[in-house]
DNA sequence: CGACGTTATATAACGCGTTATATAAATCGG
DNA sequence: CCGATTTATATAACGCGTTATATAACGTCG
């Protein structure tokens, strides 16, 4: 088995790292939410919960609540709206702006999400990394070797 | 200005959170890399870095090593020996097998980024994170903070 | 030895992020 | 009040990761 180079590098990989980190820990919690037969993609979950929290919203808003790009989340919006789980209509002042909020769909897919799918996904990644503490680099180790021991789909379910 | 959302989710989001950070560490990274008017991509580095730690290595490994897809790898490959610095040969016992090596211009890039570059970073960041410690999510919170006062290229300039 | 399964790499299609730029609406200054 | 600038969103093009699948070479077995 050839060694992990990136894990090897340390500081000097540590962006590649995080990112691949993300990655691994997205496509578990996606794993989660397919078992629990959802058809919402988990990286679209973070607008769903921006909106209910913060009410409607404007585009830049959004993009500013979620630290992305405005292109980014009208993309994501789009096809939010095509899956009917949102609305986008432009503020009646300002025609520029275009204000997002949950359709009666939506509002349901987040209520489930809070009642059923959220708190899975929290207390998994709260059982992989809730007790981790020390320098950065050996949290991202404890991380990485957790998931390959057991991956976040099987921690934690639902008792 | 806006609450930031994945932030506020804790774990519920870290999956997120952590490509995020991920991301904005690789793209301060290119600016170092720029701004010592290097023409490769941040991105390209642990690859590179790889095959001169590694030796010779076939494009499977490679992906094993730098714990990405076998596609992924190929792809980067086929770039950077577009750009003279890598080389890919087949085994001679093995036709299927396809042996990436540095070539000298390679050689000279890796030997360059080693003295100037890579310690560059690596101060950087470790600048940024070397001293943090205690619970992930104050650890990741001090990185975005961090980053946002002084960037990864403002940090540790080459004294 | 030839067919068949296996293994290594390549290609295709897609996801989701980015930057750069286009378009339309609002605002500001003469 | 009209032209110029600014602001908000949309679109286009690209980066770099993924999965699924195609292709070619190897090994094995009847």
């Amino acid at each position: 088995m050839a060694e992990d180079v990136v894990r090897a590098f340390g500081f000097l990989s540590l962006g590649t790292r995080m990112k691949r980190i993300g990655e691994r820990l997205q496509a578990d919690t996606q794993k989660i939410i397919d078992e629990m037969g959802v058809e919402i993609a988990a990286s679209q979950y973070p607008l769903l919960a921006a909106v209910e929290r913060l009410g409607p919203l404007a585009v830049g808003d959004l993009a500013d609540a979620l630290g992305v790009s405005q292109p980014g989340v009208t993309r994501s919006i789009a096809q939010l709206v095509d899956l009917g789980v949102l609305r986008a209509e432009p503020a009646p002042d300002d025609q520029r702006r275009k204000f997002v909020s949950l359709t009666a769909q939506g509002q349901r897919l987040v209520d489930e999400a809070k009642e059923a799918i959220w708190p899975r996904i929290e207390a998994a990644v709260a059982d992989l990394c809730g007790k981790l503490d020390g320098p950065l680099l050996d949290q991202l180790a404890a991380i990485e070797d957790g998931l390959t021991a057991l991956p976040l789909n099987r921690r934690e379910p639902k008792p």
